[in-house]
RNA sequence: GGGCCGUUAGCUCAACUAGGCAGAGCAGCUGACUCUUAAUCAGGAGGUUAUAGGUUCGAUUCCUAUACGGCCCA
């Protein structure tokens, strides 16, 4: 039985757990008691024992509770260890200190069990500090044990199906969720503390926007009309520079819906802000400046390893032109770069599938993505997209082919994308015409035609700068996993019939 | 979508190469033990070997299909 999902009654161990609990209910225990009140957190008794030093109070009773994680018994004396939120503690259960019926009681509880706890604290003998029960009662009753204590648990799927127990189970993997926790709010706090505004937008959607990747369709029963789950909030964001908000930025879910990877779940989080009256230079820097900040917060160092590779976030970090990038790294022969059949050659030679007949563009980032990419190991920007591929980015000064646009590749994986916006209505509507014409040959991730944006565009945005970074690949790199589930809590997976 | 690997007791894993009674450690159960810490000692229990078929006197083992997971590719 793999799943554990289904409540299995044959099960041995269940069943003498049922038949405890009930032998405990029989002598008036109950189970799910919720009337116990707590002096201290484990923590907070710690803090007082080293404060207190050689002076430590021996008849001061504390009130905690905790789960059993482990016992080791003698007859008439126990020793556990119970774990809180704060950290763990042994406990002394002596049946000289709680009178016989209790520890008859007592002998009935297992791993896994809540207690309250109320004892003195001292000394053992080897050392550590352990509560002495004067008092212990049952709190919470489990029916199930949980996995075994040295080898924890490691089946991968039983890990994500029930993240409880691998949050019980295994402290390494509650600290990479403590770690996102700290991220988020870091990036929060370094956007907070430049007058960004913080706002939340449609992830329910008429159009999907704002990137191309295929959505999620849902029904709004009342309103009669199709809605999409959100590809990106781009587009709603810009429309709030429009409305005068200068700064603002969301940390918050989008949703795509394509294959499931190490690197892809379809639901993830990505933080996106605009800055008007700036340039994608600007935000490179402003990028560099906040990777080191958040790091240095959380990690408490400026750089870190990941699955091996040292990675050093000390800037200015390496600028390279998309075609540069391929030349220098990919192999690619800058003379082919405008020569479909030429490119489409070298794709094959390298055992790359392109499927669709696609613009030129779309053939030189999948090269991209296959040749270059998995190199970019130290933090790198790629810039000068073909404007074909970049239909939401403002044209290059220099080249009117070319936008203002970067991507930011860290320890060989895409970790942010971002642009100075395009702000001219007329040349944005013919942007999503060429779009349109895409999607009419069949490429379905190609930007639909969203007039009531280019609306929004004729009131006048100010000129801005804009960027997406993938949260769940950046806290990948701060806490060094090679997979994307292991920094999602509930990742999705299929569901088991 | 394709390729490879995996699924055995509550948990972690053997047994499969070359078909021959399905095992261990931990957890749990019974007993002993009032300073242990992967406690110790003694005893006993726990299995539809993911699912459905096939080959065979005999299948955890070989074959086919399916489900789920992992890695790689698309």
């Amino acid at each position: 039985m793999r799943c554990g999902c289904t409540v299995d009654e044959t099960s041995e161990v269940v069943r003498q757990r049922r038949e405890k609990a009930q032998a405990l209910v029989d002598e008036g225990v109950e189970l799910y008691p919720n009337d116990f009140r707590l002096s201290h957190t484990v923590e907070s008794v710690r803090e007082y024992i080293r404060k207190q030093k050689e002076d430590v109070d021996d008849t001061a009773v504390f009130s905690m509770a905790g789960r059993i994680i482990g016992r080791r018994s003698f007859g008439r004396a126990t020793f556990l260890h119970f774990r809180d939120y704060t950290g763990q503690l042994q406990a002394y259960v002596k049946q000289d200190e709680i009178g016989q019926n209790t520890y008859e009681l007592f002998k009935k509880f297992d791993i896994g069990d809540f207690i309250g706890i109320k004892g003195t604290v001292f000394l053992t003998k080897t050392g550590e500090w352990t509560i002495s029960a004067k008092e212990i009662r049952l709190l919470s009753k489990t029916i199930r044990p949980l996995p075994e204590k040295f080898h924890g648990l490691k089946d991968t799927e039983k890990r994500y199906r029930q993240r409880y127990l691998d949050l019980v189970m295994n402290p390494e993997v509650r600290a990479i969720f403590v770690n996102r926790a700290r991220i988020i709010q870091t990036f929060r706090e370094f956007l907070l503390e430049r007058d960004f505004l913080e706002v939340e937008t449609p992830m329910m959607q008429p159009l999907p926007g704002g990137a191309e990747a295929t959505p999620f369709k849902t029904f709004h029963n009342a309103l009669g009309v199709e809605l999409f789950l959100r590809i990106a909030p781009e587009l709603y964001l810009k429309r709030l520079v429009i409305g005068g908000v200068e700064r603002v930025f969301e940390i918050n879910r989008s949703f795509r819906n394509e294959g499931i990877s190490t690197q892809h779940n379809p639901e993830f989080t990505m933080l996106e802000f605009y800055v008007a009256y700036a340039t994608y230079e600007d935000l490179m820097t402003l990028t560099e400046e906040m990777f080191r900040f958040v790091t240095q917060r959380v990690l408490g160092v400026s750089g870190f390893t990941y699955q091996g590779n040292k990675i050093d976030l000390e800037g200015p970090w390496r600028r390279l032109s998309l075609k540069d990038a391929l030349s220098e790294l990919g192999g690619v022969d800058p003379s082919a770069f405008n020569d479909r059949e030429r490119l489409l050659d070298f794709a094959k030679s390298k055992g790359i599938q392109v499927t669709k007949v696609r613009r030129l563009g779309k053939i030189l980032t999948k090269l991209f993505d296959v040749l270059v990419e998995p190199k970019l190991i130290e933090p790198t920007f790629i810039v000068d997209y073909p404007v074909e591929i970049s239909p939401l980015a403002r044209r290059s000064a220099s080249d009117p082919e070319l936008t203002e646009r970067f991507e930011l590749f860290i320890g060989g994986s895409e970790i942010a994308n971002g642009f100075s916006e395009l702000n001219d209505p007329v040349d944005q509507k013919k942007r999503f015409l060429d779009q349109v014409a895409d999607r009419d040959e069949g490429d379905e991730e190609a930007h639909h035609m969203d007039e009531d944006y280019v609306l929004a565009l004729e009131y006048g945005m100010p000129p801005t700068a804009g960027e997406g970074i993938g949260i769940d690949r950046f806290v990948m790199l701060l806490t060094d996993v090679p997979s994307i589930r292991e920094v999602i809590l509930f990742p999705q997976l299929k569901s088991r019939t």
